[in-house]
RNA sequence: GUCCCUUUCGUCUAGAGGCCUAGGACACCGCCCUUUCACGGCGGUAACAGGGGUUCGAAUCCCCUAAGGGACGCCA
């Protein structure tokens, strides 16, 4: 048995608690039944930044103390693979399939496929493909192919009937083929799309099960239609409920902490993290509340997972890392833990060129640094209404950098700076009046260390966690402005 | 809008037709312990989405309705 998990960089980078939650199960399942677990990363984007993230997925599972089985060689770059480094083999599943008649060349543009899914929608139809490259005669392909146009190949679906298959978690499950698009399967630049790298690398790997996210469900056709179509056994599937946000909607960054660097920063422990998370639609049949990696194993049962998608509770997860470390930290473990944490001479040294102007006492390191060493800061309206500046532009004003933080893919103070330059003019607001509010947002009060510094030193996630917090506190952002404030940021983004 | 999935305390869940007067955990409230706070101990409030069936018997099986979510890209 080999069971994968597949999980897809983000653009920031951030590894996904929802990635560790479904490479959780598909872990536990696997090696409670001896079988291989692998762990696949999708990555078209080919910029450096793209791979630095692939390594944040990979360390961020490792400290959770998930481990991953390298799985058959396929031919590619060992570990995670690039998909345009592989383009060819794809091209020639893609062409196998054209050549028995089970994809089709299209030669329609982008643009023109949005005028078409336009006018559906303004029918009142369900904006779907509809099947015009079917139309093209033989001879017109062959003409177009030889003149060199760019062009996409689907893959044929039938339009009538519906397709029933097993869902491993859920049962029976029946979708009407005329739901399903005819997926593409190469693009026009040459490179496949994620389903067909997907089921052709599957096979190749010999995956036999695959858990996913609930958001694949209705895909789940057209994925065994093109097993068919290549004569494969497909895998066996499930699709795992997804985490949700208190509001029931899919877990997300907006609304929720959701990067696992976040958790580690803010000092909770992988073992209780990873805990809370086999506690999300899943139980011990003993019901116990804590349980280890191990005996999550040794109970693993994937049939015990309940359906209906979890809220993520951070306060539960907080009981959850209290209780590992009174009950199964020593001493000396907890001391290795705070040292491995921020309590070490390497996080010392960053802040120390910062700090000792600043002090004249050793007493006053701790008061001056407090707010390097926490997570949430203790911070209220009064605050902020003290620094005299007209409330509403504070409000909008932590509301556009919250956002403007949240999309940084390099974090570093020049960056953060510029951007923070760049969104004052913007909002056409001087630096004088703008940075203050950022300083209570991160430390708490305005006369502490430069704050870019101290924002490069703490990390995106908790500087990032923390903006939120205080664009929050201060009203954050009400639906009705939502679309025209959205509007106005993005064309300040634009700008810098 | 269309299709699919889902629905047990506020939240995470137990529940596989009778063991259910629906159990546990978080949160909340109260009491105890305690110089304080926390921890710990004890107790309390709180749920089967609604309506029809099937059955001697339904949280559990079936149907309808409702609500929530997801999906409808040359993204993954």
């Amino acid at each position: 048995m080999t069971v994968r998990t597949r999980v897809a960089p983000s653009p920031t980078g951030d590894p996904h608690v929802g990635t560790a939650y479904i490479a959780l199960f598909n872990y536990c399942f696997a090696r409670q039944h001896g079988g291989q677990f692998i762990l696949r990363i999708e990555d078209t984007d080919q910029e450096r930044s793209s791979r630095q993230s692939e390594q944040m997925i990979l360390d961020a599972l490792h400290w959770l103390g998930l481990s991953w089985d390298e799985g058959p060689d396929i031919g590619g770059p060992a570990g995670p693979y690039r998909q345009s480094e592989r383009a060819a083999l794809y091209q020639q599943y893609a062409e196998q399939l054209v050549a028995a008649g089970h994809a089709f060349r299209c030669f329609a543009t982008p643009e023109e496929l949005d005028q078409m899914r336009k006018e559906q929608e303004a029918r009142g139809e369900r904006p779907q493909y509809d099947g015009r490259g079917l139309k093209l005669s033989a001879d017109d392909v062959a003409a177009r192919l030889a003149a060199g146009e760019p062009h996409v190949i689907r893959m044929k679906v039938p339009t009538e009937g519906s397709f029933r298959f097993n869902d491993h978690l859920r049962g029976e499950v029946e979708i009407p083929w005329e739901t399903v698009d005819m997926q593409v399967l190469m693009k026009r630049d040459g490179l496949p799309t994620y389903f067909l790298a997907n089921v052709v690398d599957d096979h190749l790997m010999g995956i036999t099960h695959v858990f996913r996210g609930e958001e694949w469900l209705p895909s789940a056709p057209k994925l065994y239609l093109l097993y068919q179509y290549f004569g494969w056994t497909p895998p066996v599937l499930g699709h795992m409920p997804l985490l949700r946000n208190p509001d029931k909607s899919k877990l997300s960054k907006r609304k929720n902490p959701t990067s696992i660097l976040y958790y580690q920063r803010m000092g909770y422990l992988p073992e209780a993290l990873l805990n809370y998370l086999g506690r999300m639609g899943w139980s011990m049949p003993d019901e116990r509340e804590k349980f280890g990696l191990d005996e999550m194993i040794a109970h693993f049962d994937i049939s015990r997972v309940s359906l209906g998608g979890p809220i993520f509770d951070p306060v539960k997860l907080d009981w959850l890392n209290g209780l590992w470390i009174r009950e199964n930290l020593s001493d000396d473990q907890l001391i290795a833990r705070l040292k491995d944490w921020a309590f070490n001479e390497d996080y010392l040294r960053q802040l120390l060129p910062h700090a000792r102007a600043r002090i004249e006492r050793f007493s006053q390191l701790a008061p001056l640094l407090n707010f390097m060493y926490s997570g949430l800061i203790p911070i209220e309206r009064s605050m902020f209404e003290a620094l005299g500046i007209d409330g509403e532009q504070l409000r909008k004003q932590l509301q556009f950098i919250a956002w403007d933080m949240d999309q940084l893919r390099d974090w570093n103070k020049e960056v953060i700076f510029n951007r923070l330059k760049g969104l004052a003019k913007g909002m056409n607001i001087k630096m004088k009046e703008f940075m203050p509010a950022i300083f209570l947002a991160i430390a708490g009060t305005t006369s502490t260390l430069s704050i870019t510094d101290a924002m490069q030193i703490l990390g995106p996630d908790l500087s990032r966690a923390r903006l939120r917090a205080a664009a929050e506190l201060m009203g954050g952002c009400s639906k009705n402005e939502r679309k025209v404030w959205e509007k106005e940021y993005a064309a300040i983004a634009a700008t810098l």
